[in-house]
RNA sequence: GGGUCGAUGCCCGAGUGGUUAAUGGGGGCGGACUGUAAAUCCGCUGGCUUCGCCUACGGUGGUUCAAAUCCACCUCGGCCCA
């Protein structure tokens, strides 16, 4: 943010030059704490899928520089309110999960963070905690006396998440209206348990961060902090994180590590320096450097880009082979081997109509969107068009290298192997 | 509980008995142009054994030669009243 504040300290610096700062409760007691002790902090996870997408990349990363510079971090597993459902930015309610549901998907998110994160018993290790602990023993009662009575409806009413709803006559469960709340007490929870004095989110979060540090006041002695990062846009304004086959997963077992390279290979030129920044550790004068590259040499830094943000999630070696495996392809023009494959028996691929073939590896969701991409130019067998929509395998087609490239479009191409 | 309006394809939103797999917009994808970018232009955007067949307009049943369109009931939601 071009207008952050000047901070002292290394974490909040770091964080600002980064672009991570959007706003906090309190800029000068907080870079005063920064600089002066450890600070614990910490920022909640739903557990609404198998895995996090690059949407929650900026959390990520804060928690890890969070580590880098000495404090502690805490991940906070939404085991209990993701029985809820958080109402901010969304229009409607989410499908309720089951439990078990839920666990499983926290296994999938703790393995995205033990990347990330170091985990264990020291002073600087990241913690993984989990709110079912607290929040599925809540009695009612009590909770409404303690608790609740610090919440004013009429304010609640004035939040952003509950007042797009109303706005938009969408429905609004009482079950998720209560999402703030526990959210708060969440906050308050960690701080007894861990000391902890920090909330991180995005800027959609701010509602749920305020009301946290707020009813810390009413409950506690303890002055608690939030901190915000802008939402994630690409320069023209599309959501992050979308791309043909959906969701940009973390986890290789949902996104191949190559197709994660070429998500980010892929940036639009405008924001290349302002992901260097958020979603690499390389230093400042690199990116720098990197960012003043023009034109078609911008196309050097998103491969450092690619590499470097890939190495994290999935491992330098792994980054490395992704990198090559583009090269070949795109720079070579030539059969990588590194490219996703398919094996299939020989019987059966030799006289396959290519739609069928198509729809069989994944390339395309059914036969006759392959047919579609016939129609329209759009599908490769070994790199040449293919314009016969009932072309089928032959013997031919399978090359020297004993295997035959199916491409839809320019950058998804996959391996057909005949065994 | 009463009244009333509404539920359409990924999303928004037309369509009030047949020529409607369903106008339009958004998003997404493919092509051209490029630099595996953006912008722009063109095309595609239910499935299949594709000159044909099947499934689809909240659910179930009904009227009709024929329904997303009419009727009944149900489910969910908005608004108003209690």
């Amino acid at each position: 943010m071009a207008n952050a504040p000047q901070f002292k300290s290394e974490f909040l610096r770091t964080f600002a030059e980064r672009g991570a700062y959007y706003a906090s409760t309190d800029d000068a007691a907080l870079d005063e704490k920064f600089a002066k002790e450890r600070v614990t902090a910490y920022i909640g996870f739903d557990c609404t899928a198998a895995s996090l997408h690059v949407g929650s990349l900026v959390q990520i990363m804060t928690l890890r520089r969070l580590q880098q510079s000495g404090h502690k971090p805490i991940v906070l597993m939404g085991g209990g309110t993701t029985k809820i459902g958080d109402p901010s930015g969304k229009d409607e309610a989410r499908q309720l999960l089951t439990p078990e549901k839920i666990e499983e998907n926290k296994k999938g998110i703790f393995s995205v963070f033990e990347k990330f994160l170091k985990f264990g018993d020291g002073p600087t290790d990241a913690v993984m905690v989990d709110n079912a602990a607290w929040l599925d023993k809540i009695e009612y009662i009590p909770f409404l006396r303690d608790v609740g009575r610090h919440f004013s409806v009429n304010r609640m009413l004035t939040m952003d998440s509950v007042k797009l709803r109303l706005e938009r006559d969408q429905p609004l469960s009482f079950l998720e209206f209560n999402y703030m709340i526990l959210q708060s007490y969440d906050f308050v929870e960690l701080f007894k348990r861990y000391g902890c004095t920090l909330q991180c989110g995005g800027s959609d979060q701010w509602g749920n961060i305020v009301s946290g540090t707020d009813l810390g006041r009413r409950l506690t002695e303890a002055q608690l902090f939030g901190l915000t990062s802008p939402l994630m846009t690409t320069a023209s304004g599309a959501k992050m994180g979308k791309t043909a086959a959906g969701a940009v997963w973390l986890n290789a077992d949902m996104l191949k590590p190559y197709d994660y390279w070429q998500f980010w290979r892929n940036t639009e030129d405008a924001d290349v320096g302002r992901f260097l920044k958020l979603f690499t550790d390389l230093p400042m004068d690199e990116i720098a450097r990197l960012e003043a590259l023009q034109g078609a040499e911008l196309n050097d830094a998103k491969k450092v880009l690619a590499t470097e943000a890939t190495a994290m999630a999935h491992g330098r070696a792994i980054a490395e082979e992704a990198a090559e495996t583009a090269r070949r392809t795109f720079e070579e023009g030539a059969m990588a081997e590194g490219l996703p494959t398919f094996e299939i028996e020989r019987a059966k691929l030799i006289g396959m109509p290519v739609t069928t073939l198509a729809h069989q590896v994944g390339l395309t969701s059914s036969a006759s969107e392959a047919r579609r991409f016939i129609q329209g130019g759009g599908l490769k067998l070994n790199d040449a068009g293919v314009s016969d929509v009932k072309a089928a395998i032959v013997e031919n087609d399978i090359t020297t290298q004993g295997v035959l490239k199916l491409s839809i479009g320019k950058k998804k191409h996959i391996l057909v192997k005949p065994v």
